[in-house]
DNA sequence: TATCCTCGAGTTCC
DNA sequence: CTCGAGGATA
C-alpha cells in the first residue's frame, strides 16, 4: 500500500491496514529512539508518519488501535520518566508581599546572626522567573542528568529534553568533578505566541500561559518535540558540588556564567534593604518589556559562609526570600457557598463563582476558610476586608494567592443585590443535613454527627494512600471512591485484604468492574503488596491522627524507634505515667498533641482495627538519618543562660544539623548541658542527673571539630 | 501571658 | 499558599 496515497482517498480497508503498518513502524522507532538511543528513521520522516497516523485516525475513528502511537505521546508522560532523588533537597522560598515583610526578613537574619540591625549586610537581588526549576548534574564537565524539582525530594529525569535547550551546555570546561547547576526553564513571550500560533494551525491544544507551555514542553516523552520548542534556561544556584564556586553568591553566579550558563542580567548586589526595594521597583517598571514572565524578585544573603550559618527551616532557607509582585485581580459574581467536609471533620466553606479568568487560568471555586472570613470580622473583632461580609449574589474580587490558590479579597458593596442577606453558616449546615459544632475560641466548625461518617471515612482513606503516607500506585482518589461506593474498601485494613476477598479464586470480581481488566487488577495487587513494608514514621502519619502530620510523625518515630515500642507506650500512656512523660519530653509535642496521639490506642475498637492492619504489614524501625560522624549525633542537648558568640536560635539550628536533639529542659535523658553566662537552676539539676556540662567555649570547639 | 515560630489541614487547577 | 492553632520561649 503506497504511503503517498492521500488519506482522503483511502478506503476503510486500506486505512485499517495502513494503521497497523504505521503502528509497527512508529513503535519500533520509539523503542530505537528512547530505549536504544539510536534513531532508525530521521525526525522529519517520523513526524510525517505520525501526522499521517493521526489523520487516518481522525477520518476513521472506529479503526483507532487501542495502543495508538498518537495517544502514547503525551498520554503517559507521568509513567514515562524515571524518578530521581535529589541529593540535596530543592526547597521553595519564603514570601514577602510588601516592603515591611522584606524589612522583617532582613532584621530576622541580623538577629539570628547577632549583627546589629543598623549594620549593613550584603544581599543580592534578581528576578524570579515564572517557569520550572531544574537541576542539571555534571560529572567531570559532562552533563549526566537533568531532574525536575518534583516535590523537592524526588523529581523526574528529563535529561534528553534538557539537552535540547541551548542555554544548557552539554559539556563545560575546567569544572569541578561534580557540579549540579540549578536554574529555571522558561519560555519567552514571543516564542510562546509563535508556539500557540503553530498549535492553532495544526489544530492542537493551546497553552494558557508561557509557564504551562514550558512545563508541557519539558515534560514531553518525545525529546524531538522538546527540541522544537524554544525553551530557555537561567542558572541561579547550585546543589551538590565537589568544590565551591566562590565565597559569595555573586562570585558563584559569575563563575556559572564563565562555565557557559545564561544568568539573569538583572542580578545586582546591595548593601541595604532600601537598595533591594529600589531594584524591585525598577524591575517592576520594566516588567512588561522583559520578554518573559516573572512573578517577583528573589533576595539572598551574598556571603556563603553566612548562608551556611543561617541554614534551613523545614521548607525554605533562612537566607533567601521571594518578594512577590502584586497578584492579578479579577471581579466576578459569587453564585453560591458550599460546605466541604475534611478528613478531621472540619467543615470548610467554598465559594462557587461565575467562571472568570485570573492570571491565565479560569477559576470557578475559591476557598472561604471559615465562618469568620465570610463574616468579615474574626473572633477577636479584627476586621477582614475592612469588615465587609461576603454574601451570595455579591460581586467579589478574586486573585490567586501565590499564583495558585484562588481567594476572595474584596466585595463591591455598590453592586450588592438589595435583597441579599448575610450568610448564615449554621442554617446552611441544617439545610444540608450536616450536624456541626463550633468550639469556643475555634474558628472552624467541625462535624459532630454520628461516627462512623462516610465523609470522614473516605477522606481518611485518601489520606492513607496519599503520597506522603502509603503512596500506593494505581490507588488514588478515583479508585478509592470506586471501591468505597461498593463497600469493598471502607477502612485502611480492607486495602490489604482486597486481593483475598475480591481478586482471586473463581470470582475475580475486580475485573468485572468498569475500567478494570485482569491486567490492571493484578497490577494493583502488586503495587499494594509492594507497600506492605513501610517505615514507622510513614505508618504513624498514615493513621491520620489529628494534629499528627509528617513532621510530628517523624518526631514520634524517632523517639520510640519501633512499632512495638510505640504502640505499647501509647496504650500505657495515661497522664503522669512514664510513657506519657516520654511523649511530652519530645521537643514539639505538648499535651494537646499527646492526648490526640494516645486516643486511638486507648479505644478498644480502634486499637483492634490498628492491630489487624499491622498484621498485614511489616512496619520498619525508624532509621536514624546518618548525620555523618559528628560528636553530638543522636545526643540530647539543652542550652541555658546567655550565649555570646551565637544566638540561641543559631545554636539550636547548628546542633540539629549535626544530628543532636535540642530539648528545653534537663532530664535524665539529657546528654549535654551547654551553660552560657547567668545559667542557674538547670546546672544544678544537670549535676544531679550526672549530665555532662560544658560552657560556650567548649561548645564552639566541639562544633568546629566537624 | 504574650509573642514568635513551625506545623497541620484545607485549598485550585492542570 | 494561607490560616489557625500548638508548642516553645521570654
Amino acid at each position: 500500500m503506497p504511503l503517498n496515497k492521500s488519506v482522503e482517498n483511502l478506503s476503510e480497508d486500506e486505512a485499517r491496514g495502513e494503521l497497523r503498518r504505521l503502528a509497527k513502524v512508529l513503535t519500533n522507532s520509539n523503542v530505537a529512539y528512547h530505549s536504544e538511543d539510536k534513531p532508525n528513521i530521521d525526525d522529519a520522516t517520523y513526524d510525517a508518519l505520525k501526522r499521517r497516523n493521526q489523520k487516518i485516525e481522525l477520518r476513521f475513528p472506529q479503526l483507532k488501535l487501542p495502543k495508538s502511537a498518537t495517544d502514547q505521546i503525551g498520554a503517559q508522560p507521568k509513567e514515562g520518566f524515571q524518578k530521581i532523588q535529589h541529593t540535596i533537597k530543592m526547597l521553595s522560598l519564603g514570601n514577602a508581599f510588601n516592603q515591611e515583610d522584606v524589612n522583617d526578613f532582613v532584621i530576622r537574619i541580623k538577629k539570628f546572626l547577632s549583627i546589629p540591625v543598623a549594620h549593613p549586610l550584603s544581599m543580592v537581588a534578581e528576578p524570579k522567573i515564572d517557569g520550572l526549576s531544574l537541576a542539571v548534574r555534571y560529572e567531570k564537565g559532562k552533563l549526566v542528568h537533568a531532574v525536575t524539582r518534583g516535590d523537592g525530594e524526588i523529581g523526574e529525569d528529563v535529561t534528553a529534553n534538557a539537552k535540547s535547550i541551548d542555554d544548557i551546555p552539554i559539556t563545560i570546561f575546567d569544572a569541578p568533578d561534580l557540579l549540579e547547576v540549578r536554574g529555571e526553564v522558561y519560555m519567552g513571550h514571543s516564542e510562546f505566541t509563535a508556539l500557540n500560533d503553530f498549535q492553532l494551525n495544526s489544530k492542537q491544544k493551546l497553552f494558557s500561559n508561557p509557564r504551562n507551555a514550558a512545563a508541557g514542553s519539558l515534560r514531553q516523552l518525545d525529546a524531538r518535540i522538546t527540541r522544537d520548542r524554544p525553551l530557555k534556561f537561567y542558572a541561579y544556584a547550585w546543589g551538590s558540588i565537589s568544590s565551591p564556586l566562590g565565597r559569595t553568591q555573586t562570585e558563584s553566579v559569575n563563575q556559572l556564567k564563565k562555565f557557559g550558563f545564561s544568568v539573569n542580567p538583572l542580578f545586582r548586589r546591595f548593601e541595604t534593604t532600601d537598595g533591594l526595594v529600589e531594584h524591585y521597583k525598577y524591575v517592576e517598571k520594566i516588567r512588561p518589556d522583559l520578554g518573559y514572565d516573572i512573578d517577583g524578585m528573589v533576595y539572598k544573603v551574598d556571603d556563603l559562609a553566612l548562608q551556611e550559618r543561617l541554614g534551613f527551616r523545614s521548607t525554605a532557607p533562612r537566607w533567601a526570600i521571594a518578594h512577590k509582585f502584586p497578584a492579578e485581580m479579577a471581579w466576578t459574581q459569587l453564585i453560591d457557598i458550599d460546605i466541604q467536609v475534611g478528613r478531621t471533620g472540619a467543615l470548610s466553606p467554598v465559594a462557587r463563582l461565575k467562571p472568570v479568568t485570573v492570571g491565565g487560568v479560569v477559576v470557578s471555586n475559591a476557598t472561604l476558610h471559615n465562618e469568620d472570613y465570610i463574616r468579615g470580622v474574626d473572633s477577636k473583632g479584627h476586621k477582614i476586608r475592612d469588615g465587609k461580609d461576603i454574601r451570595i449574589g455579591d460581586y467579589v474580587q478574586v486573585y490567586r494567592a501565590g499564583d495558585v490558590i484562588p481567594k476572595v479579597s474584596d466585595v463591591d458593596l455598590s453592586r450588592r443585590p438589595k435583597d441579599s442577606i448575610p450568610f448564615d453558616f449554621l442554617k446552611k449546615l441544617e439545610a444540608e443535613g450536616i450536624e456541626g459544632h463550633r468550639a469556643d475560641g475555634d474558628a472552624v466548625w467541625r462535624y459532630s454527627g454520628k461516627q462512623p461518617s462516610p465523609y470522614l471515612a473516605i477522606e481518611t482513606l485518601k489520606h492513607f494512600v496519599s503520597r506522603q503516607a502509603f503512596d500506593i500506585e494505581g490507588l488514588g482518589t478515583k479508585q478509592i471512591e470506586q471501591f468505597f461506593d461498593r463497600g469493598w474498601i471502607t477502612i485502611p485494613l480492607d486495602i490489604f485484604t482486597l486481593k483475598n476477598k475480591y481478586g482471586s479464586g473463581q470470582a475475580l470480581q475486580l475485573k468485572n468492574i468498569e475500567g478494570w481488566g485482569t491486567k490492571s487488577a493484578s497490577n494493583l495487587f502488586d503495587s499494594i503488596d509492594q507497600k506492605r513494608e513501610i517505615p514507622l514514621n510513614r505508618f504513624i502519619f498514615a493513621l491520620g491522627i489529628r494534629h499528627v502530620g509528617e513532621g510530628s510523625a517523624k518526631l514520634l518515630a524517632a523517639q520510640f524507634l519501633t512499632w512495638n515500642n510505640f504502640t505499647r507506650a501509647m496504650v500505657e500512656a495515661v497522664p503522669e505515667s512514664e510513657p506519657w512523660e516520654a511523649l511530652l519530653n519530645i521537643d514539639g509535642i505538648g499535651d494537646v498533641m499527646a492526648k490526640s496521639v494516645i486516643e486511638p490506642f486507648q479505644d478498644v475498637a480502634q486499637l483492634n482495627e490498628i492491630n489487624a492492619l499491622v498484621d498485614q504489614l511489616v512496619v520498619l524501625p525508624f532509621e536514624q538519618i546518618n548525620k555523618a560522624n559528628s560528636p553530638i549525633a543522636g545526643q540530647t542537648i539543652v542550652f541555658t543562660g546567655t550565649l555570646e558568640k551565637m544566638t540561641r536560635a543559631e545554636a539550636k539550628a547548628r546542633a540539629e544539623r549535626l544530628g543532636a536533639k535540642v530539648s528545653g529542659s534537663v532530664s535524665p535523658k539529657t546528654n549535654i548541658l551547654i551553660a552560657g553566662s547567668g545559667a542557674g537552676s538547670k546546672i544544678k539539676k544537670a549535676s544531679e542527673f550526672g549530665v555532662r556540662i560544658m560552657d560556650e567555649e567548649d561548645w564552639i570547639s566541639l562544633i568546629e571539630e566537624t
